[in-house]
DNA sequence: TCAATTAGGACCGCAGTGGTACTATTTAAA
DNA sequence: TTTAAATAGTACCACTGCGGTCCTAATTGA
């Protein structure tokens, strides 16, 4: 469950293929990337355009053609490539307002939805593309573990709070 | 993407109406919960089963049954109930270790997907059932916006940090 | 011109999600 | 003791959409 879709994965493998020699603004083509992902041709084809559409990558099109980073690696982050494959960020339907959701009016749950939605995107948009290269920084890590288990999270339990629904 | 399934958010609703009178010990049958939450009987039973399968709740059957949570809302936490209806948690296939990605020898953030797992799963373990009534403490929401940002992860200075999404 | 590319679709099999149905078992209450 | 109200378990199914393929332009360096 919150599984990551495969092609939103292969984006991220994908980008990072960029960042694994010394120049990092170096040409690409799909069938050479396709290679060293050990992706299908037209997988990494398909991905990759999408990655351009959304203007992460610089497409170069004809003999010799190819693609290249938009911008730093260190400037790309986790999230903008998983929404650039898969869409706007939404853990739950009713995060993205589709709007069907019978229970909306009742549902007690959906405004932290909301935030938790943003909480786990903002950690998202926190890792560059350089940073999925090294191991990461244990202060993230330590920070979403040890110091969120030391936050009040745990609130008194008496308190017993009537209709906290509000509807954003 | 990154999307959880309906039927886990189906158990997180569920088990909040055990919250919603003053007595969270109460004894409320499936057809009640059903009825509470908008959904249809057998997809709320189902759900029911799993979470009980699991220990989340505890069933009495025959005449006047139902279900009743194991233990305390505030020590229940939303991973628990997560996992209880959708099985471990894995953002990724190579997370969970099927072990048929062919690319896993080559892949350069297989690492660091492993640790973002556990670090969103984390997050998932520091919300109890009781915090999704209330609105969230500000704190972890910070926690993961703002203070992530300033923990080195990004080492060049002059990258243009992308507006943190503003939290309702 | 030619060959190597990307662009942009259409297309499709199929696994898995969401949802249903049916039967067996348990048990409070009449 | 009987009955009705519950859960347990399992089989089943429709359909969405994911992952993957293929084909035909359009572009461009050589």
């Amino acid at each position: 469950m919150i599984r990551m879709s495969k092609l939103a994965d292969y984006g991220l493998v994908l980008m990072t293929q960029f960042l694994r020699s010394p120049d990092s603004d170096q040409n690409l083509s799909a069938r050479q990337l396709a290679v060293e992902t050990r992706l299908p041709l037209p997988v990494a084809s398909k991905v990759l355009k999408a990655l351009t559409r959304e203007g992460l990558l610089v497409s170069h099109r004809g003999a010799s053609g190819g693609y290249s980073l938009s911008k730093a690696p260190s400037r790309i982050s986790v999230a903008e490539v998983l929404e650039a494959v898969e869409g706007p960020f939404a853990m739950t339907e009713c995060v993205e307002g589709s709007g069907d959701c019978r229970r909306e009016l009742v549902c007690p749950v959906r405004s932290n939805w909301q935030r938790i939605n943003v909480a786990v995107k903002n950690v998202l948009d926190a890792i560059s593309l350089q940073d999925m290269l090294e191991p990461l920084p244990q202060s993230l890590v330590t920070l979403l573990s040890d110091e969120a288990a030391g936050t009040g999270l745990d609130p008194q339990p008496q308190v017993e709070r009537r209709e906290p629904c509000e509807v954003a």
